[in-house]
DNA sequence: CATGAATGAGTCTTCATTCAT
DNA sequence: TATGAATGAAGACTCATTCAT
């Protein structure tokens, strides 16, 4: 029974996936979200408040798999070289899936509650220890340089990462999977001295 | 007389900017746009066609701003290094004053007319050639790898640069004019790998 | 079997009761007087066909409550001065449980049922032949004036109880039960008139 | 300029009135509204933040008007017993042309904003004054009785005349202006009493 | 009999845009 | 040319009612 109404919750919010992607967030209209869920317009307010609610919701629950698809990634993987792999062939993975959610969807400033904020800065910071982890690891293990700026260079990689991504795929129209991960890491492992 | 009809076309899209950056796209209203540049919610549309023409008029000018901008500080520095720090510094206080732009202000997908959507791909090109040419310089001056891949090594320095602004200011409150550019652009340079 | 329906018929009235004064017809949800009633929204249904219905039968059992009441008061005294005092003190009980409902919790015009306000017409004429009555026993008794004009007479009469009561309540905030009645008749009865 | 504007307001006002005299609050629709004053629907709240506030300026309208009337129709009045005719005759042929207002059109408790509330009272009030200063009057010119309890009284009066028009027309179907006001006031001057 | 999940008709309100002055 | 009053399309949200369990 509970099982049904968290299924149902689910369902919605891929149906909302779906459209807040397809339409940015003031397009999509509850009544579409509806519909494509299979349900009745006031369905939808059954399980959630508001339209900001589920928009809200709908960003965590997304959140939350990209963490755990992440994490799991990372976790077969050996080397912090082929951790960092994992990870930007995930990231490109589900960025393919839900691409323009993070740069097309977002409804404006001031919009999102503090309590998401908070739980998307929390996001953030996950998805930062992930790397920091993987270098701090690589550190010790001596793969990496010991000089290295841990923050900087947590920084750097996601936005190499992130960048390469996104750029190919908007530039060149390459689909996301497609793209090979390798190449990018050794960009950032060699660096661009020249010695 | 063409110039102060100029001027004023300026004057909007400055009062455009600020109200935009503030609100989003969706919540800024013309009225409160008008009010700003002082003049009356009729006479916007007697510059620009439409809310959103004067949005994309708007990104227009800021990116050719910024290019220029960018042009400018990159010409002065010599080494490829200092090139791109100059270019991250460049970044940092553009962005202390047009943050929340590109990340919050954006419509919906869908939005923007294709000739704009062109318009965007050539400025994003241009920032790209931009960096691409001092790459290209750094590689024959002997100061980066002769076996860079540039492409990726472009983007690379893109993301890079701006993640380390963008989380510096999102997780530790940093003004991006404070934040020094150049670890950023060590730990690119230096790589990540212990040799 | 027939009085439990009975009884949680009236169970759900008496909670309409409760959730109509509080918020008005229109601000009152089913959902709520359900609850309030121990029961599920649903079940209301079973008993009344439509909110509309169950607010109809709820004024008529207060309409037959308040006729009961009265009935009993003014049977227990004796001569017309004390029925009436015994009527507005009864009143004032009556409104001291029920209050708003007259005067807020009415729904709108052409709301009511023909069949409704055939009842409610009736109910008001059962009032008014109460006070009739006492009037025309008084004037058989020589306790009033034979030339009274009784119509318009017990109109006054009702106008002026209900009015002092709803006044003081609403200017003094005092407790309608705790009104006395005494000088309310002893005006209507002597007059304004200095002889 | 300004008085057009006014000039307007007043227009929609009057178009509410009828409205929401014909549906009541609830009912009413501001489009209906709208098409009554011979304007569009956004034009309403050019003129009024929303449909409760118009309801509101419209209350405060009509309970001006009504007060403003009935200080006329009395001041021309001498005697005591002319002046509450006369207010009783401005009474019916108010409440003729805005009958259900009070009784019918009532949105639900906790409806009015705190502010509404103290206008109404003060309102009330200024009712109550006009003939509590009646009475006073009589009093010093002995017109009426001096142990009168003034207060009781005009609750007593008011009571009177409204619930003769209110029932007379309820009951007897007449139209309010023809009711002859006299002999309601005959009968309050006069009292119940036989001496 | 009782329930409460599902439904969708109904309406207020916003705001980009127009156009008479 | 500049204005701002007027407009109406569009959409989130409520809640009485139904009906499968």
């Amino acid at each position: 029974m509970n099982s049904l109404k968290e299924q149902k919750r689910i369902d919605i919010i891929e149906a909302a996936t779906k459209i807040f992607r397809r339409y940015g967030f003031h397009k999509a209209k509850i009544e579409v979200i509806a519909k494509e869920a299979g349900i009745g317009k006031g369905t939808v307010y059954e399980y959630f408040d508001s339209k900001k609610d589920l928009f809200e919701q709908m960003i965590k629950y997304m959140a939350e798999t990209y963490l755990n698809m992440a994490r799991e990634a990372m976790d077969i993987a050996e080397t912090v070289k082929e951790k960092l792999m994992a990870f930007a062939q995930h990231h490109g993975n589900f960025v393919s899936e839900h691409m323009d959610m993070a740069e097309n969807v977002i409804p404006g400033p001031g919009f999102l509650s503090e309590e998401m904020k908070y739980q998307m800065i929390e996001m953030k910071q996950s998805i930062f220890l992930l790397i920091d982890e993987a270098l701090e690891m690589g550190i010790e293990t001596g793969e990496l340089r010991p000089d290295l700026n841990k923050r900087i260079a947590t920084f750097s990689i996601l936005g190499a990462i992130n960048h390469n991504y996104a750029l190919q795929v908007y530039f060149e129209s390459v689909n996301p999977k497609d793209i090979d991960s390798r190449p990018i890491i050794d960009t950032v492992f060699n660096g661009l001295s020249n010695k």
